[in-house]
DNA sequence: TGTACATCAGTGAACGCGCGTTCACTGATGTAC
DNA sequence: TGTACATCAGTGAACGCGCGTTCACTGATGTAC
């Protein structure tokens, strides 16, 4: 059973080198010092070794949520978003398979994760909820939740791929005030 | 000479059907009826005929923000934000190779855009500026720039990945709705 | 006007690579009687 | 306790594919004298 945990092991390894595109079952074999067709007798192709990386980087990800210190709403959900920030940056490969790699069992905005299928954004829902509460201006739950994926999803992207100039710090900020702003946006006055 | 429009020709239309993954010298030489090899007499490599390919896209990118008729400042803008979605979701090849493949020549936020790299972007900078006018909240002209582009291009991943439910209708809809809140929270009152 | 030569588009075969997956197999381990 | 058999992890060779790019070449077209 220990080959078994070998393989996702170098799987994880190779993912983390080189994304999906870098995913070999005959590459993995050979970290693991093993023949490809061995691979095979654990998982049934190449597709469900790439999902079972992608089930355990949403897991990572969950747990990492999990792991923020309950505070008041606005505090937490900064924390989470610095959580957010650190899990795309340090472990971009992890953030890719949870959040980019296309897979079977994704979520879809908004309809899943308003209806709790996904713990992490459920928190999020909640925390966006108590933030806005009396001031909120009219904007539905679905679309704050959207932007705020969206924004999130779309600054991170726009950097991995060079194309935000600036050192990580500087890019940290920036993407703490944009989040900052957005949430903002959802109530009736200006923030602070 | 016309061997090489052919070429390029074929590529777009490879490039349509695949995206960067699906576009390969020898398919391609085999559109245009002719030799692998033929493709080398135009192109030094399939990094030169791909980067024709981006060049081409954001060339037809530019000339769908000009061919935008003048107007009101804050129309105007929403004008550019539907011909945006028109280009995502009628063109999506295209939309990528301008927007997401990785090119040499990629700009990048927010400086080269600043400058005025990119005339597409100089006129939204002009028009946020008009639109935020005295009103503006203290946020910086980059920021927001920054905000509104990766705002744009995460909702349009998310919905391209198909994690946003509903019909394209609906989702151009909701891209609207959440640019306009975008560009109302760089304001001090709530727009509208 | 005719000839020699350079230019140039395109050919055809091959190199060397990596890929996912198939098939028939070996050899060790565990189990039943 | 010993033997027969099933199970199961892993092997090794091969299939058939597509890839970018190299090399030496052919054959037509244009140019210079």
């Amino acid at each position: 059973m220990s080959t078994r945990s070998d393989i996702l092991e170098a799987a994880r390894a190779a993912f983390r080198e080189g994304g999906e595109a870098g995913l070999s079952v005959r590459d993995v074999a050979a970290r693991v010092g093993v023949t490809p067709m061995a691979i095979y007798r654990h998982f049934e192709n190449k597709q469900a070794l790439l999902d079972a990386l992608v089930v355990e980087a949403i897991s990572e990800w969950r747990a990492r949520v999990a792991a923020v210190p309950a505070c008041a709403p606005l505090d937490w959900f900064q924390k989470i978003v610095d959580a957010y920030l650190d899990f795309a940056l340090g472990e971009p490969r992890k953030y890719e398979a949870a959040f980019l790699v296309t897979s079977s069992t994704a979520l879809r905005y908004p309809d899943d994760f308003l209806a709790g299928g996904s713990p992490a954004v459920t928190l999020q829902l909640k925390l966006i909820t108590e933030i806005t509460g009396a001031r909120q201006r009219g904007i539905s739950l679905a679309d704050m939740l959207v932007t705020v994926a969206g924004l999130s999803q779309g600054l991170v992207t726009l950097y991995r791929a060079g194309r935000i100039a600036g050192s990580e710090k500087k890019f940290r900020a920036l993407f703490r005030r944009a989040m900052e702003n957005c949430i903002g946006s959802f109530t009736l006055e200006s923030p602070r």
